[in-house]
DNA sequence: CACTTTACTTGACGTGGGTTCAACAACGGG
DNA sequence: CCCGTTGTTGAACCCACGTCAAGTAAAGTG
């Protein structure tokens, strides 16, 4: 009936793994279903413990679902992280490589961590916009230090504008290549760079 | 204490009217905070009626919140049909000027509907992405009856997603528009025109 | 093998927002 | 003016969230 009958006897984690496990099931169980489809007693059986358990490690439901928006933006801006020197056009295709593995790899967690925009509350969607303008601030000094296009984006008038709507175009991709639309990782990744340069270069 | 005490008797309206008041309430709320963040007592409250009423009206909170999605999609779908037979690039700008002042004088209603996307459950998400659905196909018409975008455009291997990609661009910039950063109607006009301009001519 | 520590369980309970339903009252036709 | 229709109410019910105290057992420690 619950979850552990696998194990007969009751397994004992460290704090650490513990709730790395809970906030694994969360991501999983917040990437199918809207946030007050998941219940917390569903949670805990699926992890196998008692629904005590888990108020144990998180206060409240949305501290819960922070936790979860909040160590998937963590991993994400780890995982993401720029690799510093190189020329713009080339690093384009290179980040956006390692942004799609991210997105392949953790499909469920960046899943979750996208209706933290819509879906959540004030202090979710503070850690969600923090992680987005972190996102922002890596591209727009990779702009920045390229001798070819930062001359061109300085022109720009509005061009925080104008990332922060290309981090969504390549969201939406993302989130649609993601729901089974058959295309490979090349045609996406080529999509959103011809994105970026299309917006920035006229 | 209760929302209608301005008309000491109880006023008693059409079916109609009270729909498109009590939606007109919620598209305020949902367009404010996340939807488990509403309350149904709140809606009513507001409304000058008791939440009974609404149950009368919609069976369920989510069916009330599909309403509301669905009323928005189908004003913005009205309000911003296609006017056909004009050359794709006077009429993109022609058509984001329409759009912009729909989102801008509907703003509660295009953030609520907004709020599908990450917020909804199966049946508010088939309403949300029919909406985005047509959107789509109407600008997919638009490109492929243009004489010199046309033939760009069947070029590439994933036009639709394309034009998805560009929608969330646009949704994510008039979100933020309307969040009050001080940008002119024709700033934002003009960075999307740009970017789906990018994405299609290279 | 005791013994300590502490992750973990159990079950009962209060709270509050979603949902139901029988009764009420405002309007319109006769 | 009465009466049927129907917009509307108020209170009760349900259930997930959240709390808590007391206890159980698995790992480390000597």
């Amino acid at each position: 009936m619950s979850a552990n009958q696998g194990a007969r006897t009751r397994r004992r984690l460290s704090t650490e793994e513990r709730r790395e496990q809970l906030l694994a099931v969360g991501a999983r169980l917040f990437s199918e279903s809207p946030y007050d489809e998941v219940w917390i007693e569903q949670v805990a059986e699926i992890a196998g413990v008692s629904r005590g358990l888990l108020y144990h490690y998180f206060p409240t439901k949305r501290d819960f679902f922070l936790a979860v928006v909040e160590r998937e933006s963590e991993r994400m801006l780890r995982m993401t992280a720029a690799v510093p020197g190189v020329p713009a056009r080339d690093q384009l295709t290179a980040s956006l490589d390692t942004f799609l593995e991210y997105v392949d790899t953790h499909a469920h967690g960046f899943r979750a961590f996208h209706r933290a925009d819509a879906a959540g509350d004030q202090a979710v969607r503070r850690v969600y916009q923090r992680a987005l303008g972190a996102q922002e601030r890596q591209i727009l000094a990779a702009l920045a230090a390229d001798p070819e296009l930062g001359p061109v984006a300085r022109e720009l008038p509005d061009l925080k504008l104008a990332v922060r709507g290309w981090l969504a175009f390549t969201t939406a991709v993302c989130l649609e290549w993601l729901r089974g639309s058959d295309l490979t990782r090349e045609q996406v990744r080529d999509l959103c760079a011809r994105a970026l340069l299309g917006v920035l270069v006229p």
